[in-house]
DNA sequence: ATATAGCGCAACTGTTGGAGCTTCATGCCG
DNA sequence: CGGCATGAAGCTCCAACAGTTGCGCTATAT
């Protein structure tokens, strides 16, 4: 049995089954993979996959089982290599980060300008998804940390720690009936067409939930995946805009007024999660810190310590989070 | 980075940094394995071992990390393989068990027939040992199953169950003063001469603490591995034995009477051990269940599952225990 | 029926792991 | 303090093997 070929496998597993996309993606020959699968399965006398003529069509029972484990063991070399890596050039390495348009665009900026002011030699790659894009490479290795508020909890191997609390704020234009001083009700916003974010970014779930339990249904007129985007409908008078409140910028949006309504909805909570047993990188702990104080290197290690999900949600919630 | 390198630098942390002895145990050249560390070494750019001159003298710190690491990948490698022949072959495979004289010559001969005759393709390998070196090799994947009484609970990562509960009685010849009718004191057998196990041994441990408990300091002549060797000392008149009542044989050992004490020691539990994270054959969760009967598959599973020590103990606190 | 995507097979080639020998450093012992 | 045993590293050679290219075959889609 060698690496490589856990490797392949878990490639190929990965790829839908394609060699030749799998050959491609790791710049080798497709038969090259198809021998060493072949090789592994003579040896193991277990077939991993199950052909139908000359195709892959699935994974075999035994298969899965041996694809777990061959995912946990790429992930220990791995965590080798990075620890290797921290004894030979501690501020040298590679962090990759997926996240949404929210946290990329208001959460992050400040954070990553101080990081890489701090660590020129870490190269940094950011990925934009959907949150259940983001948890998924994070799930499966791709990347190093998700970021993100919504469907962090799907993944049962991604340990996520809450960051930090933030609500949602009403935009409109200046002339806007609803800009009196009077305290808003969620019913005088559902008399008007909304803007906001598609279903399953950046807290629309709490959103959704405020409406349906007074038994209101709001017409949302629009839906988009960042605030940038609504906020120019809003200007456009589509409807009122609900987004996050980070992403009200005084200055560049002195034409809007973000009217608090954190009273009318419950507040969201932004995590950063990582796959369980990965080695972590001393530049990580401080990319942690960075953006959630209150996670400190220790604090990390304890959660990682924590196998339960119910025990990580005791543990955290002796926390006081920061709000946004 | 290959398997074989993270094999090489693991089988010569276990050689004393040996690189000759273990080329030899390994049946290859120490060339072979110096390059081999060499080329792993240069890839990560960090030293595993320091030499001095031209001997390996010490793991350095990330090296300890790595062999840490490198231990765990090549025990889930090992995982896969049993996995695959449990597909391929589920009734051909091996097992090897360390355990002690008392396990090996009381309670395990009825368990294993039973076990040969239903898996004659099953290799099975008994390796007799002192509790500490029985523990070792389970540690360290020497051997599947640990079994035995004492210095279980020092390897964190064995995962140990309680099997039997068991206590001592004492054997004097027919002649014997101390074979009367009348219920026995700690302060009767303190009076004379002990022969029993050695210190370490077979639940030694619990036998000092009675003595200990009520300030006696008993007159311990000869201590032996094993029951035999303490019966003949007995027989010799060089003192009163005092063994596991499972090492009374009523036919056998007609001329000694077992006299019962049960209430003047606390009971012992033998268990059975291995270590965490290997996959367990079908053979072996039956072989488990044979020997403790309320170990069925799903209650090791379940018990696989519970990571801390103190958790494990309440789960097997609830069960009820056999009384050898 | 035919075109295409995708896999397996075979021959070939470059790489590499291991054997055997030599060389060098270290520690032990008389 | 010199000689010897031990043990690791350097070097070269060879065998085994991973990977490449080219080709043919199979299944699926049109």
């Amino acid at each position: 049995m060698k690496l490589q070929q856990l490797r392949y496998i878990w490639e190929v597993s990965h790829h839908d089954l394609n060699v030749s996309a799998t050959a491609q993606s790791l710049y080798t020959s497709q038969p090259g993979i198809s021998k060493q699968i072949r090789l592994l399965e003579d040896e193991l006398g277990v077939e991993i996959f199950s052909r139908s003529g000359k195709h892959l069509t699935r994974i075999t029972p035994p298969g899965v089982e041996i694809l777990k484990i061959a995912g946990e063991i790429l992930g220990k070399v791995e965590s080798i290599k990075q620890l290797a890596q921290e004894h030979s050039s501690p501020n040298r390495g590679s962090l990759s980060i997926a996240t949404t348009h929210t946290q990329a665009r208001y959460a992050l900026p400040k954070v990553i300008e101080t990081f890489i002011a701090k660590y020129p030699d870490v190269s940094l790659h950011m990925n934009q998804g959907t949150p259940v894009q983001i948890s998924e490479m994070a799930s499966e290795g791709g990347v190093d940390f998700a970021i993100a508020t919504e469907a962090m909890e799907l993944y049962s191997n991604l340990l996520m720690m809450p960051c930090y609390r933030w609500n949602r704020c009403i935009l409109v234009p200046r002339d806007h009936p609803l800009c009196q001083p009077s305290e808003l009700s969620i019913e005088d916003i559902a008399k008007y067409p909304i803007v906001t974010y598609v279903f399953g970014f950046t807290g629309r779930s709490k959103l959704d939930e405020a409406f349906r339990s007074k038994g209101l249904e709001p017409k949302i007129v629009f839906t988009a995946t960042d605030a940038d985007v609504i906020k120019t409908y809003v200007r456009l008078g589509l409807g009122i805009g609900i987004v996050a409140r980070m992403a009200y910028e005084p200055e560049k949006d002195s034409d809007l007024v973000a009217l608090n309504v954190d009273h009318l909805f419950e507040s969201s909570v932004t995590g950063i999660g990582f796959r369980r047993g990965t080695y972590l990188r001393s530049f990580m702990y401080d990319f942690i810190e960075r953006f959630a104080p209150h996670l400190t290197r220790d604090v990390v290690d304890q959660a990682c310590a924590i196998s339960g999900k119910e025990e990580l949600n005791n543990y955290f919630a002796g926390f006081e989070l920061p709000v946004y």
